[in-house]
RNA sequence: GGGCGGUUACCGAAGUGGACAAACGGGGCGGGCUGUAAACCCGUCGGCUUACGCCUUCGCAGGUUCGAAUCCUGCACCGCCCA
């Protein structure tokens, strides 16, 4: 890790391809470098995790957090009440409130686990903090919001903001009173930490630009202060596709939605052409190990250098050195495909994640069990029908031995004594216990 | 309210009485090649206990016919035009 200095930090998240817009620029350069500053972004609980999509804004606390500033995370139990209608084409479905709580408490350990809130790293100013805004929009009163607040917004100006303007013209989906004074709340945030914390950054997604925008402007017209914004750019794909989705869903920040092994495949798989940036992103390499690591993938594309590089900076950052180091023990036993010789405690971890089945011992004496019957218990196949396909096809592994339809399973295909493995494809993979 | 056009499988889009479980493209799945990639090639894609077999599909409900995604009637929804 580098130790990026105040000065530095602006040209840092620019080279990193962190930095999408700025309000003042010039002025937000000069103001980081005078003194270490508090930045707030903002995290909707819409869901018990965040995704890769959030990592964005994180990675960008982390380097503010290096340089010596002091990160605040804001957690959105209040707002999160309301709903944020930007990039939203529909009217959003109100969570309740223990949904809400819930949520937020679940995404703390993200936080806690990236930004980390307690003597971190010995920055200028501290460590993170993580607040909650439902700890000041709860005691906010109506008449009060109207009298103090809403009279420095302008109705004109707020149904101008793309996601209001697309929702006002949208035939099918109009946008109530409540998400349209999202703005407002979001804003109102960023007067309060100004206020009570002394936080002069907001910095957030492309899609806050507006949100942030109109939160700067309140603190200028309310406590007549200059106070900035920034956004980092919304990832995209190199093939166009979207950033942060697999086939099998969206990519979490926690294990209990996306596995460590998981997370660690993910970036494993990155498309060549993504690897500059993404090595950029959500690695804190310094830029000439970066243009090293880049060197090598042009010289030895096949050993794959960068994207293994990325993996294990990923993953160990998210979940720890030893959940990555295991997540690449895993990886290089599934896919050279000789699990068999795995002893039994490896093998387990590596098939925790795994899907599996229980089944009777007793069925695998003499002739065994017929591949074609077993297949449809597991998660490999549908029906009988799809596991001859399957079969036929020559798509199906035991234990990294390739089978047919004449396949079966008998007692000495157990591994260990208990278990079998089952691969259908290049990686779908199911573990048959036996007892 | 009136006129016209539309509604087909995951998506797009052909099909206007039998050879239709339905062309074609995208996408999915599987195989090959490879770098656990891209590109490319092959196979497959309504479902089923193993099938020149059965069952369920072409907006919905009825009808005509030996036989309908295709014709008729009514209904629903979408688009354009007139009021």
């Amino acid at each position: 890790m580098t130790t990026t200095n105040r000065t530095e930090l602006l040209d840092e998240l620019s080279w990193r391809g962190l930095l999408h817009q700025a309000t003042d620029e010039a002025g937000l350069r000069k103001h980081l470098a005078e003194s270490p500053r508090r930045v707030y972004a903002g995290f909707d609980p819409t869901a018990d995790s965040l995704t890769i999509g959030n990592l964005v804004p994180i990675m960008a606390l982390r380097h503010f957090r290096r340089a010596g500033h002091e990160p605040v995370v804001v957690m959105g139990g209040g707002t999160g009440l309301i709903g944020d209608p930007s990039g939203k084409s529909a009217e959003r479905q109100l969570q309740t409130a223990e949904q809400v709580e819930a949520n937020v408490n679940s995404q703390r350990r993200i936080f806690e686990r990236l930004l980390g809130f307690e003597g971190v790293d010995g920055g200028a100013a501290g460590g993170a903090t993580i607040v909650n805004n439902a700890e000041w929009l709860g005691k906010l009163g109506y008449l009060e919001v109207l009298r103090d607040i809403g009279k420095h917004f302008s109705v004109n100006v707020m149904i101008q903001r793309d996601s209001v303007r697309d929702r006002l013209h949208g035939r099918e989906q109009g946008i109530s009173y409540t998400e349209f004074s999202y703005a407002i709340l979001q804003s109102y945030d960023f007067l309060h930490l100004f206020r009570e914390r002394g936080v002069t950054v907001q910095l957030g997604g492309s899609d806050q630009w507006g949100n942030i925008v109109a939160g700067v402007d309140l603190v200028r017209r309310v406590a007549r202060e200059e106070v900035f914004g920034l956004t980092a750019p919304l990832v995209t794909k190199a093939d166009g596709g979207k950033f942060g989705k697999t086939e099998s869903g969206a990519i979490w920040l926690t294990a209990e939605r996306t596995s460590p092994y998981a997370y660690y495949q993910f970036w494993l798989n990155a498309d060549d052409a993504d690897m500059p940036r993404f090595l950029r992103l959500f690695t804190e390499m310094p830029l000439e190990e970066i243009e090293a690591l880049e060197a090598e993938h042009a010289k030895n594309a096949a050993a794959r250098p960068a994207h293994r590089a990325l993996a294990r900076h990923a993953t160990a950052l998210l979940h720890g050195e030893r959940e990555m180091e295991r997540a690449e023990a895993a990886a290089a036993a599934l896919f050279t495909g000789d699990v068999a010789s795995l002893d039994e405690a490896t093998l387990a971890e590596v098939f925790a994640g795994a899907p599996s089945s229980e089944h009777g011992k007793a069925e695998l004496a003499g002739e065994g069990v017929a591949l074609v019957d077993l297949l449809p218990l597991t998660s490999l196949a549908k029906s009988k029908r799809e596991a001859r396909e399957f079969l036929s096809g020559g798509a199906v592994t035991v234990n990294g031995k390739k089978a047919d339809l004449e396949t079966r399973l008998t007692t000495g295909d157990l591994l260990h004594g208990r278990v079998a493995l089952l691969r259908r494809g290049k990686k779908h993979w199911h573990a048959t216990r036996w007892g």
